[in-house]
DNA sequence: TTAAGTGCAAATTATTTGCAGTAAG
DNA sequence: CTTACTGCAAATAATTTGCACTTAA
């Protein structure tokens, strides 16, 4: 077994991350910051599920602040809105573009393994315009 | 020149696309329809964009029966919904899987060259689930 | 001390729905 | 005739905003 599991070493403390896009480390932040990066792993949230994930803390962020923290933190660059369901928004703490799951069933979302996906060619883009972004989203549903 | 640029022979008309859905051919169906396919190009609408189509053309139809009929139109079949913003939801008269140009700027929706993409592999979906629809949206910026 | 952050309630926006009237088969 | 379709106005749902209060620097 790996001396670090968890890749302790390199995780990055709720403070860090704030600090590294110059946000003010507010209770509010640092509790939506600790749940986000808070264990190393990419989160895929929406304002409603981090919400809720607050509340199981016992800690208090009103859902007015979740949902403009969540933008704050998009506009530092420290997440990426994914749109992936007309009736909510989803943020990533992972920025880089990789492929996601979506669970059609239960409106959740998840990264895809980006390995897996191997993409020779994409459509250049037409005079004037630049890429911006490309989205792959792999659809999923439940077998029966 | 080839004899048929505009691919009259193949074109489908609003009458024959309706009937083919087993949906009844009201004067607004008939409007919209011949909106969506009259022309045989592929179309990308959202509610309000068509809802604007419509008054160009000087006919009637309520906004709230734009939006059921893109609606009724999907659940048949006849259109498939994309979704790329999470403000506004756009359809596509062409239901195959393909990729789409998405231009930001404008917040308008365009058929992407699908012999421009060549795709190796896709994650395979994780075992209890199926694949259900792939999205590859490519984000447009204009220059500068 | 002061500019930025927070919370509430109200506003906004896209879409859906209830229902009474209209039209297609 | 009878069931589906349409249009309006009201309802809904996610998100944003105005503003008075609080807090980090």
């Amino acid at each position: 077994m790996p001396a670090d599991v968890n890749n302790t070493s390199r995780r990055i403390t709720a403070q860090n991350w704030l600090q590294s896009a110059s946000l003010r480390p507010t209770r509010q932040r640092m509790v939506l910051a600790d749940l986000l990066v808070g264990d190393g792993q990419d989160r895929h949230v929406s304002a409603e599920s981090l919400y809720c994930a607050v509340q199981d803390t016992g800690e208090t962020v009103s859902l007015a602040t979740v949902y403009n923290t969540l933008r704050a933190f998009c506009d530092a660059g420290l997440m990426k809105e994914i749109t992936v369901d007309g009736n909510k928004t989803y943020f990533d703490t992972n920025t880089h573009d990789h492929p996601h799951y979506f669970w059609e069933d239960e409106g959740r979302l998840s990264d895809a393994p980006s390995e897996q996906l191997e993409i020779l060619r994409i459509p250049e883009p037409p005079k004037g315009a630049r890429i911006s972004k490309v989205d792959v989203i792999i659809r999923l549903r439940s077998d029966e």
